[in-house]
DNA sequence: ATATTGCATGTAATCGATTACAGTAATCGA
DNA sequence: TCGATTACTGTAATCGATTACATGCAATAT
């Protein structure tokens, strides 16, 4: 592996030439520029990052902390950000948490070391003020969900009216029996969720039924959503529609209707929520409300970049817009008894 | 943010006996590590790591090479090596090349600039000699997917076997029509996948019939499982079985077959290849082969961490266990016409 | 009493780039 | 023709750690 002094001393100049011309700095002489390039082709040199990060007070690395890989909600997220993140010329480091607060502590120290120049957090667990001590100090964004009490810059939808505008569909297919499975995680979009639910049956002036909102794990699993649909369907009256707030859940919510003898949509309507790729995998496609994944990455990771330069009027929020895609789960209310 | 130095002066001692305290090499007195205990959370010092790693020319960072992250497949590969980096101490820098070549060699030049220490390739399209280049180098493990013709140290299952066994089981169903869906790739496993397929169905002195394997697109997609399916029930006489090289193919063939009203496994058996998440997620859930894609990631990181270590005897070949999980998607063969 | 050993610590070189500063020669304007 | 630019290049400091080597001193061995 040879330096750059190697370089320079082949081509019979300072290394300072060799570092001017690499980097379009000052000026340097065509004769000179031609025997630099040709002694880095004879020795194949390649500068080492580790010595320019040191000199430069950079890592041009940028980490990505996420619950995990594995969800394909995550991994559209990642792939936003990741390609944002090359175009940008800087390599994205993953630290997965799995929920867990030390984890997520120990992946931010990242920043005080130097190993990272700036953070993008998907679904953090830490307070506000942990994450302000890190945010006051180091540009950190946060990705799809974000703490409301503190002032750093995010990027997400708009949960609360995609609730909302999701239960207006439902109420227009004549459903008044609508029930909810929820999560029993913290995340604001949860809360946001719920709360569009709650309200928009209120406005309407239907009663809000406790009994009708269910909460399934805090990992929205398939399982999970079965079990807590089987529940749902269990109460009397039956409700004629279920709002799953994940996909995943609403997938678990049309096995465990079948299994049960229901027909979706016919006897029951089910929506999800996200718009990941299963939903159109099998019949019913599911009637979901779509999030716009890679682009909530892809965003985040311009909002950092904006951050990292020390760019200024740097928005502290920037709100994506979701869809709602009417498929084949959804129908108009069936007769009621 | 404070430096060595800073910690030094404060606590009156050099730079040197701070680090060495720091690093648990020579001796320290205990009243000397105290004070530099409080100096360090007096000025809440951290190392900073561009420094450190610069003078021991190491990143203590690892590239991950794959085709993408939103295919669970290598999400849960990615998964197992993220683990197993971070018990390892190192970090994990993440690279999709989106199958293009440039962008795989653009990846690889950060083992020349130092900014990784070592690579896992997912699936590379690199030639053999291209990729000896690198791995003749520096330490570089391919995970999953290989190239037989240079001997780079890899992880993997037998795929061979693994369709031989799947053949098996198929013709002790009693089925003779046995169609393959294939993918047009490159991959190492396609091409071992089909060759057990061929074997087996000679061994058994069954003719293999070429309208009999369809070709789906290089990466699996649902949508390309559907069409080489309804190409497939269009064969006269039709197959009473599918074998698809990966589970969304299978996915795909399942929803094909159903559109053209046939059941699954009653008119035809379907069988699938990897066993990510989806195969459970609706019924019929999948017989599928399994691979322990979190393992392979975990066990690709430890081979790199003997590399890394300049471990003498690392293997220069791992191959994992796979699993025929049969389901609810394959039956005994049909009556034949 | 002297040599040897080990402990505790400090000084300064080092990793390999970037960059502030300085110097020399050629060119330009008046 | 002379001072002012401009073009090109080199010297050396610098980033912040690690670490080879040296030193002083006390304890032990001979």
């Amino acid at each position: 592996m040879s330096t750059m002094a190697d370089v320079a001393k082949e081509a019979r100049v300072s290394v300072a030439t060799v570092s001017r011309l690499l980097n379009n700095l000052g000026t340097v002489s065509p004769e000179t520029a031609e025997r630099v390039y040709a002694a880095i082709s004879k020795l194949s040199y390649e500068p080492n990052l580790l010595a320019r990060n040191l000199r430069k007070n950079e890592s041009r690395v940028i980490l990505l902390l996420a619950p995990n890989v594995t969800n394909p909600y995550y991994a559209h997220i990642l792939s936003g950000i990741g390609d944002a993140a090359a175009n940008l010329g800087y390599s994205a480091l993953i630290f997965t948490t799995a929920d867990d607060l030390s984890r997520e502590r120990e992946g931010l120290e990242m920043l005080k070391r130097h190993r990272v120049d700036g953070a993008i957090l998907m679904a953090s667990n830490l307070g506000g003020d942990w994450l302000l001590e890190y945010a006051n100090q180091f540009p950190v964004v946060q990705c799809s969900e974000f703490d409301p009490s503190v002032d750093i810059p995010h990027v997400s939808i708009d949960n609360y009216q995609a609730a909302v505008q999701t239960m207006d569909y439902l109420l227009s297919l004549g459903h008044t029996r609508i029930a909810m499975v929820s999560s029993e995680n913290q995340y604001l979009s949860t809360n946001l969720r719920l709360r569009g639910y709650r309200d928009t049956l209120a406005t309407h002036g239907i009663e809000v039924r406790e009994d009708y909102i269910a909460y399934a794990a805090p990992d929205y699993s398939f399982t999970s959503g079965k079990a807590r649909t089987r529940d749902l369907m269990n109460v009397d009256p039956r409700p004629t529609a279920i709002f799953c707030i994940s996909d995943t859940l609403a997938l678990g919510a049309i096995t465990a209707a079948r299994e049960m003898g229901f027909r979706v949509p016919e006897n029951v309507t089910v929506i999800g929520f996200d718009d990941v790729e299963d939903t159109t995998k099998f019949h019913p496609y599911i009637t979901t409300v779509s999030q716009p994944c890679y682009e909530l990455g892809r965003q985040s990771m311009q909002l950092l970049y904006s951050l990292m330069s020390q760019a200024k009027d740097v928005p502290h929020q920037v709100v994506l817009p979701h869809r709602l895609i009417v498929r084949e789960s959804s129908a108009a209310s069936p007769k009621l008894d």
